[in-house]
DNA sequence: AATTTGTAAGTAAGTAATTACTTAATATGT
DNA sequence: ACATATTAAGTAATTACTTACTTACAAATT
């Protein structure tokens, strides 16, 4: 029943914010309890606030945590201008949407309250992720349009239609996804969008 | 600051559930307190309790409400196997989703917190609604596929491509969107993405 | 070496406020 | 006169957060 099987060797302020973003991912700021934080991580519940003053501040220290966390999830992506195959490119970035985001559903949880309940992890992720994601894109999309290889459509547009068809896919089966649902293979999925957008941008 | 303007018209029981659907989409069920519903809809809060035995029975019942007003939204889609202009139904698809999931985000707010929150919405809006948008344009692709119109693609991976897309750029504007960002011109975003999925899929 | 001091870790028991929900009495309309 | 609508005032449980106290352990002082 234990979330953290290393409870053990963490400090208490470890424990304490590794049990609050599982229970914050799972039921929300609102829906967790301090209480319920300070039973899980095995901890004195006057602890949690020795450490951090309020739930609030917990919450912001966890979303700090994370914001330093996903930006190394960018780091592959670079190799973009360095590579020419379209199909590769396209194929990498929609295979590493799946790793991150199939693979925990944590964060994808933990973004989706935070921007439900006006929390300032959304903002900050669309800051400092989602935006340079679609620049990344963006800036691909159109050197491929002045190599000629690419139509001449609106850049961010279509980056955006790319990501969105991938991120929907794994949001509708990671947040939506009932367990009676068959999943689909990844790889198929992966296969059939990138030729779809790229049988549609090519000329 | 009063939601409802036409309040006073509505009985008391419309009262509770229009003010409970307000609170629940913009601060989710355990975000939102029965006294604050009371509250809001000028009601006492003993009267919610009459009404709906438990805040949770209440939730069911918003629930309930939802489902049955959505399913109007499928109506126009049905013309699909009438017309024969590929770009019209997915256009006409588009414009619809832009329509209904645009111009009021309560809905999607609901549904969202419903998922994250693990209550019944989410399911059975997939059973009810997405599961059938998603087999209709499945329908049309495959019979667009035997005419020899579109290539030999997987009907569905393609309808949930084009859904995703567009649904997703909606999400990202409506609920993780900032009130900073500057608002796309939709019907360019409806034609790009159009385009770029029919380029894609036809022959 | 022995003792004091300082600091952080930990705890049990409490706080006032808020929670979902109830009760019993009163008002209202037919 | 009778049922229904509405209310004020409650309930016990839970909420985020505090208080006052003890333990552990190492550095500083004697």
């Amino acid at each position: 029943m234990s979330i953290l099987k290393e409870k053990e060797k963490l400090s208490t302020r470890d424990k304490i914010l590794e049990t609050a973003i599982e229970l914050f991912a799972n039921k929300g700021f609102s829906g967790t309890t301090t209480k319920e934080i300070a039973d899980e991580a095995s901890v004195n519940e006057a602890l949690i606030f020795r450490h951090f003053s309020t739930k609030s501040d917990l919450y912001a220290a966890i979303i700090e945590k994370k914001i330093q966390e996903e930006p190394d999830m960018l780091i592959p992506l670079k190799k973009f201008n360095e590579t020419g195959d379209d199909r590769e490119v396209f194929k990498s970035l929609a295979i590493r949407m799946f790793e991150n985001c199939g693979a925990d559903t944590t964060f994808l949880r933990l973004l989706h309250f935070s921007a439900l309940e006006g929390h300032e992890l959304s903002e900050m992720f669309f800051d400092t992720y989602v935006d340079y994601v679609n620049k990344l894109l963006f800036d691909y999309i159109q050197t491929r349009i002045k190599d000629g290889a690419f139509k001449d459509i609106d850049p961010l547009l279509s980056a955006k239609a790319f990501i969105g068809m991938v991120i929907n896919f794994i949001i509708v089966q990671e947040l939506f996804g009932q367990k009676k649902r068959k999943k689909a293979n990844n790889n198929q999925v992966v296969e059939t969008f990138v030729t779809l957008f790229l049988e549609g941008i090519k000329k």
